[in-house]
DNA sequence: ATCCAATTGTAACAAATGTCACTGTAAACC
DNA sequence: GGTTTACAGTGACATTTGTTACAATTGGAT
């Protein structure tokens, strides 16, 4: 699908011509780094296919999930580092290959002043991800680890569009900022619910979860 | 102070003109709800005197400080909601006695085109408030109570100015979403390092914190 | 001065999470 | 096919955090 189509319902005419003109495509595979968390933000990306992973890492190379960045979205947090050219704070991977596109600073600023529908989009692209992180931090706050646990694989699941989750339990724990044996007396324990199937590898969601 | 005076360094001279003309003052009493959880937002505060402290709360009223707002600095969050008029997801309550600005949507819809230095200061807000969360998720997700609680009193030191802090252990405990004898046990640890002192209704940090 | 309510201290126990050690098993690679 | 390696299962134990119950103390109210 082309760019205008894509984004038909999200900007105006005017300035769909100039992100066809101006976007810079770029691709990358599944696991690569597409921003790590130091480096300056030169650009704001914009996702056409796939799913980025945003997450953070702490000093000791732990790490926590944050929240996906879909088809049709950006992350909020690149686009306020990058407008002040700060570094990212956050690490950003391709969940799956990912085809995204990429605005210029100065563009995307002159756009700020120029099309209503930009601003919008750069406004809710703040807000909603304000509310992933405060997701996270309810998540953290308030629940014990067997409901984020829960609340993890549908995340996952919704990212994917798929009911199997093809990772391994160390994966998930790591991803968690949890242990591996923890990960596995749980989902055992949901299994046993019923609530989902196990296999090496990969994850069945039951619709009782 | 005057405002001009006050936001000399921050804002260009024809803003502060019209900041001192347009901005509406307003002021409440320590403890006093600026904003709770579900109201729609506005206007965009900008504390001048006092602190505000933004909180989030869950479903059965169990609360988590997040961060202040401290003179010259206004909250992300506010911003964000209230340019798109959606309903508030943080409570700010005043920590002291605070008076502040607010500023009308459509003004600060219109400075954003028309001053530089007032988008610079509101990215700068969303900026510094997202790093703010992201703080808070740390603390959450890779620290033991033990540390959360140490950064919990210096952020409120650094909040109120003084290293004398007058809260009981009930109410830090319900500002870190956790329990009174809990956080009684390890106040009484730290106590035992000579890094505090406990009174009633106050603790004295000591420079070995 | 006495009483009362709020605050703090603390022990004992319970639950949640993390760690260690080891086993079995499936997949992947020669 | 046999070996190796990553993954998953699990019991035992440690640590952290939460809960219950009650005692001791403080400061204010009357």
């Amino acid at each position: 699908m082309n760019i205008t189509e894509q984004f038909k319902q999200l900007f105006e005419p005017e300035l769909l011509k100039e992100l066809a003109h101006v976007a810079k495509h770029n691709f990358v595979k599944e696991g690569d780094i597409v921003l790590d968390i130091g480096q300056t933000v030169r650009v704001m990306p914009i996702v056409l296919s796939g799913t980025l992973k945003i997450s953070r890492i702490d000093d000791n190379g732990e790490e926590l999930l944050l929240y996906y960045v879909s088809p049709k979205e950006s992350c909020a947090m690149t686009f306020t580092c990058c407008m002040q050219q700060f570094p990212s704070e956050i690490k950003a991977v391709a969940e799956e290959d990912v085809t995204f596109l990429s605005i210029p600073i100065a563009t995307m600023d002159e756009w700020m002043l120029k099309y209503p529908s930009w601003k919008s989009f750069v406004m809710n692209t703040i807000r909603v991800r304000f509310n992933e992180l405060l997701k996270a931090i309810d998540q953290l706050a308030f629940q014990k680890l067997d409901e984020r646990l829960i609340h993890y694989l549908k995340e996952k699941s919704k990212a994917t569009g798929s009911s199997l989750i093809n990772l391994s339990h160390e994966q998930i724990a790591n991803e968690m900022a949890s242990s591996r044996e923890v990960i596995s007396r749980l989902l055992k324990k949901l299994e046993n619910e019923k609530k989902l199937l196990l296999y090496r590898h990969q994850i069945k969601l039951l619709k009782e979860l």
